[in-house]
DNA sequence: CTGAAAGCGCTTACAG
DNA sequence: CTGAAAGCGCTTACAG
């Protein structure tokens, strides 16, 4: 690797002379300017990362936590998308991004730990438990920091909107003259929460009572957990006409065993999921879903999360809300035609 | 953050007895040791790695190439996967993970010149346009490199057995009775080519003679075009018995299509997929198909790469072979009994 | 307009 | 067994 060093020797000025003009410092003369420049890009000249954050204390580099819980991280669609589109966004403003480890070879570190380490400029909370005390050092900490579907007071949060998505796919259905709907919800988390008070909400504007064995907790995108309490659902005396399930993975296993049951979707049981994954689209029926945005999250976060970085003066700690979008598919029958 | 002149001051040393004591040289006697790594914990020490690397030359960071072509990259189920073990092992191993960016702010550069800006340990290049003139820069740099399904002569490669994979499948349809068999296969590639070679030599072995018109080219991981060609194959006046598409998400269109035109899985039409993403087990019935040890492909590539960083003298540049395994799901049907 | 010097936090031959 | 010194590649007050 060429050096400042050999661009200086090269062309006859001190390595002082050869840093400010590669930084557009004004008080070059432009011939200077413009042979150090020339040189620079024929021999392929780059800086030094590492010595460049030594001194300037700033690295360029995002630490993004995304912990492989079962059925999270990279494995799971949804958290797969938004980062994506985090990395390409954050790649424009010139960042790169780094995985923020738990241990890092021999050394035990904390997550904090890790990022002072590495000395990160910005973290990017994307799958995380959000109850785990290394992940609130983290957020506690002065780093500039924003988290997904969490909010914290001390970080910017991104969010999908929940309540607003509930309350479509459920006025959808509704509209569709389904009143015994039955919601399979996650495992309690924010998320779950208002995903749940909207769904109430919503009944009680439209003049419904949800009796309670209607409502079960699974596990979210677990197609296990889901098939059996669509079984549960199923055998009832009187069987919900519709079910919400947590996720898309989880509806594909309520359509499973629905099926298996010897029930046409959605002649004699209409399904709907959560998230908009792509093989949701892929199956016969196309399934009804809210999709959330995984693209527009992952690109607001690192926008947010920058502009955290760069000016940390004119970017409040709000949450984000980010628009979803209900997608009609055929797992819904429309009951008001028959 | 504390430094190592922190630690000096704290204990009354040199920060050359700091850090040698630190970094476990044995001229330093062991009361002082014991004084410097105490009180490295007790402030929470660590070693700045921007520092270490510009002395090093080395900074325990390994780049990443991920290009999110159309269908590929983090959105796409296998790549991610295989991500997240690479990354897993790495940690283990103390290595982090940064992804390589094409541009990267205003600076334009390419993949090689990147890894020189981050003085990264070593390259994955997980998945990317292989012909791309800047992926072979890479490949033929200096740096140690591994790829993922697809050989060069100056790296390691670690591929998926597709010869034999193909030869699993293929033999087990037509162990099943099946003579009549189409293959959607992805676009050329040598994937492709070494699964068609297989398919191909498979029949021969078996004396069944395939019409040209049984095969047809598709797109890795595209719904939409498995749909249009299984129509295709499905309307010829001899239609095959079983399609294999180019993977699982292929395989799911061609399942849709043939549901839409009023035939049964696998009663009427039997599928096979390739790939064994967790969806295809969620189906019913479930997907015929090869699973690829994505676990294993990431870590194994990880282990590699890391050796070959560690140790170039002893690390060979060979290939390697991981073990598929034949996942028989409901989908292709037995024509023996009946 | 240019350059010598100090310093970012670390490691490591070398001297004592 | 310990420490002073040089140096990794860069930036930036400061002097001229």
């Amino acid at each position: 690797m060429a050096t400042i060093k050999d661009l200086s020797l090269r062309c006859g000025v001190s390595v002082s002379t050869v840093s400010k003009a590669l930084n557009g410092y004004q008080d070059i003369s432009e011939a200077t300017r413009e042979l150090i420049i020339r040189a620079a890009s024929e021999i392929g000249y780059f800086p030094d990362a590492n010595a460049r954050a030594l001194k300037m204390k700033k690295t360029y580099n995002i630490g993004v936590l995304f912990s492989t819980l079962s059925n999270h991280g990279l494995r799971n669609e949804y958290f797969a998308h938004i980062l994506a589109s985090f990395k390409e966004r954050a790649a424009k403003r010139g960042y790169d991004i780094t995985f923020i480890e738990h241990n890092i070879g021999n050394r035990k570190m904390t997550y904090l730990e890790h990022c002072r380490y590495r000395n990160f400029d910005g973290v990017f909370i994307a799958c995380a438990e959000f109850g785990d005390p290394e992940v609130l050092e983290l957020v506690n900490s002065d780093y500039p920091v924003v988290t997904i579907d969490h909010a914290f007071n001390e970080a910017i949060s991104v969010l999908s909107d929940n309540v607003e998505g509930m309350r479509q796919l459920t006025q959808h259905i509704i509209d569709q003259g389904h009143r015994k709907i039955a919601y399979i919800h996650g495992t309690k988390s924010s998320v779950t929460h208002n995903r749940l008070v909207s769904f109430n909400n919503i009944m009680k504007e439209n003049g419904i009572t949800i009796p309670e064995e209607y409502f079960k907790e699974g596990i979210y995108r677990s197609a296990e957990s889901a098939e059996e309490l669509a079984v549960r659902l199923l055998e009832l005396p009187e069987p919900p006409t519709c079910i919400i399930a947590p996720d898309d993975y989880a509806a594909l296993g309520v359509m499973n065993t629905a099926r298996r049951m010897g029930l046409k979707i959605p002649d004699d049981i209409s399904v709907a999921g959560y998230d908009g994954i792509s093989v949701s689209q892929a199956l016969e029926p196309k399934l009804t879903t809210i999709k959330q945005d995984t693209d527009k999250i992952g690109a607001e976060a690192a926008k947010q999360l920058i502009n955290l970085i760069e000016s940390p003066m004119t970017t409040s700690l709000d949450n984000i809300y980010l628009k979803v979008q209900l997608v009609k598919g055929g797992s819904v029958r429309n009951l008001n035609t028959i």
